[in-house]
RNA sequence: GGCCCCAUCGUCCAGAGGUUAGGACACCGGUCUUUCAAGCCGGAGACGGGGAUUCGAGUUCCCCUGGGGCUACCA
């Protein structure tokens, strides 16, 4: 029975593939995955004018970072082809003849300007603008007229004037809609596409698509299509109407929020597992406390049951603390692999600088204090640059007190022919140095810290000092000594 | 305006009539420590309001209020 289950993924390419559609593509993914199910993406480019290949382009490279594999789709086939809504317009004219026919649609000659015109006039009137429905009317004379002038006709759907339509829908229960309230919406277009309403119904149906799984912000085209597949008398899938994301201000989740495309979260850092991590609980639990799930228990918890009916904002905040503990928990091999692109991206190409031992190395010791990928160039930029400037607060703290030139010089000394620069060696050595100066160990450690590195803080310094080895150590202190000494 | 949906800490979620209302992020304090992170310990912080049902309501029902969505020849 389990085998029945079809859901399907219908971006538009109008836009970037952004965070709700995320969220929407992973839990049909997980449910599918759950339930055995097939995952299906079909391309709803439909709106010629505004669909882009671009579009398309970035819509399957970001499923595919998301790990959201489809079985059936663009590049991969399938047995419900083709799966560009541009390429099946002959189903769609199909369709409407067929309700042409039943007198279940009509011809309507009315242009755009006049709607927007007759709308704004309803609107003004304190009436909802819906449309009048005037050329629902027109006798077979009138209709053959502007046929002859060669009127410009779109296809609207004669919604019953009485009655209503409803559904169980699978996540909020029972709604329902008056027909009065739908007006006579468009199935074909005057230029021969089909609108959403059409395309996605006729679709589904031909897909076999079991599970309609959408956002909220899409439930008033429900009953609309409904009353498609009713007309068309074709067999209907459960819906389920999913919450929405919100951003900060509470409005649906958009481009004026700042980041929103699953491309834009890659290119600062986040990881796919993280990202998927985060975007499950929006909306949807497990039922219990956990809050870090992998794949695999994400798709084993996951359940239409679990999912909420409130809108849920989106917390930046969060999916960086989350970002963060799976970069920590990233094995070493991984979290270079993965940070070194990053890297490059503003040193260049390390390769020819230095060596891979010594990249991961240096990358190994700022793990666990970086919250994004994005974020290892400025921490572990001192690892491949000799510091230029030394932090003021620093400074005024370390180089400006007296003897700061001595401590340098004296680490210097001390670490200059150890024979083995390794941590321990070097730990030694410089508490040895603060013994010796009748210091405590902070302010050696700190001011040679400074020298180093020309920060206040960052890794262990005696670890950070054994990666970068005893030249580059060497000639930074003998920098930095020359500078406190200019300071004076 | 009309229609539809929603309502537990600032935010995301638990809570399926009887709980000191739980967890996570963020915040605050402490701890560890050479710094920063991370970690650990602790703190503060919520059932929007009113009715009804019930021995008993965050949990059920109704109203109000509040929030969101839709209102295209976009999806």
């Amino acid at each position: 029975m389990s085998s029945h289950i079809r859901v399907r993924m219908p971006p538009s390419p109008t836009g970037r593939f952004h965070i709700g559609n995320a969220r929407t593509a992973l839990y049909k993914w997980l449910f599918a995955r759950r339930r055995g199910g097939a995952f299906v993406l079909r391309i709803e480019d439909t709106d010629r004018a505004r669909s882009t290949q671009d579009n398309i382009a970035t819509i399957l490279d970001s499923m595919r970072w998301l790990g959201l594999d489809w079985d059936e789709g663009p590049e991969v086939g399938g047995d419900c082809g083709p799966y560009f809504q541009s390429q099946r317009l002959d189903r769609y004219r199909r369709a409407v003849d067929r309700l042409l026919d039943d007198g279940k649609a009509y011809p309507c000659y009315c242009t755009p300007q006049e709607l927007e015109h007759r709308r704004k006039e309803m609107h003004a009137k304190g009436l909802p603008p819906r449309y009048d429905r005037r050329c629902r009317g027109l006798t077979h004379s009138e209709r053959e007229q502007r046929e002859a002038e060669g009127r410009p006709k779109a296809i609207r759907f004669a919604v019953p004037e009485d009655g209503a339509v409803g559904w169980d829908d699978l996540v909020r229960g029972p709604i329902e809609f008056q027909n009065s309230e739908l007006d006579d919406f468009v199935l074909l277009r005057s230029d021969g596409t089909p609108t959403y309403l059409l395309a996605c119904a006729v679709d589904d149906s031909a897909m076999a698509i079991s599970h309609v799984l959408r956002g909220e912000d899409l439930i008033s085209g429900t009953p609309r299509q409904i009353h498609v597949y009713n007309a068309l008398g074709l067999p209907m899938p459960r819906f389920g109407h999913l919450p929405l994301i919100l951003g900060p201000d509470r409005s649906k989740l958009a481009k004026r929020h700042g980041a929103v495309s699953v491309t834009e979260y890659r290119d600062q850092g986040y990881l796919a597992e993280a990202l998927v991590n985060f975007v499950a609980l929006l909306g949807w639990s497990p039922g219990d406390d956990r809050e870090l799930l992998s794949r695999e228990e994400l798709i084993e918890a996951f359940s239409l049951e679990g999912i909420g009916r409130s809108n849920a904002v989106f917390d930046a905040e969060k999916l960086a603390w989350m970002n963060g503990v799976y970069l920590r928990n990233l094995p070493p091999d991984d979290y270079v692999a993965r940070s070194r692109p990053f890297l490059e991206a503003t040193f260049g190409r390390l390769s020819e600088q230095f060596d891979d031992d010594y990249v991961a190395k240096a990358l190994m010791l700022e793990q666990e204090r970086a919250r994004t990928l994005a974020e290892l160039p400025q921490l572990t930029e001192f690892f491949f640059r000799d510091p230029e400037r030394y932090d003021d607060k620093g400074e005024r703290k370390w180089f400006r007190r007296d003897g700061a030139a001595e401590v340098l010089a004296a680490v210097r000394a001390a670490i200059g022919g150890l024979p083995s620069f390794d941590v321990e060696s070097i730990e030694t050595a410089i508490r040895g140095v603060a013994d010796r100066l009748d210091l405590k160990a902070g302010p050696v450690i700190h001011t040679t810290r400074l020298a180093v590195t020309g920060r206040t803080k960052g890794p262990g310094l005696f670890e950070l000092m054994a990666v970068l080895g005893e030249d580059r150590v060497l000639t930074r202190l003998t920098r930095a000594e020359e500078h406190t000494r200019s300071l004076r």
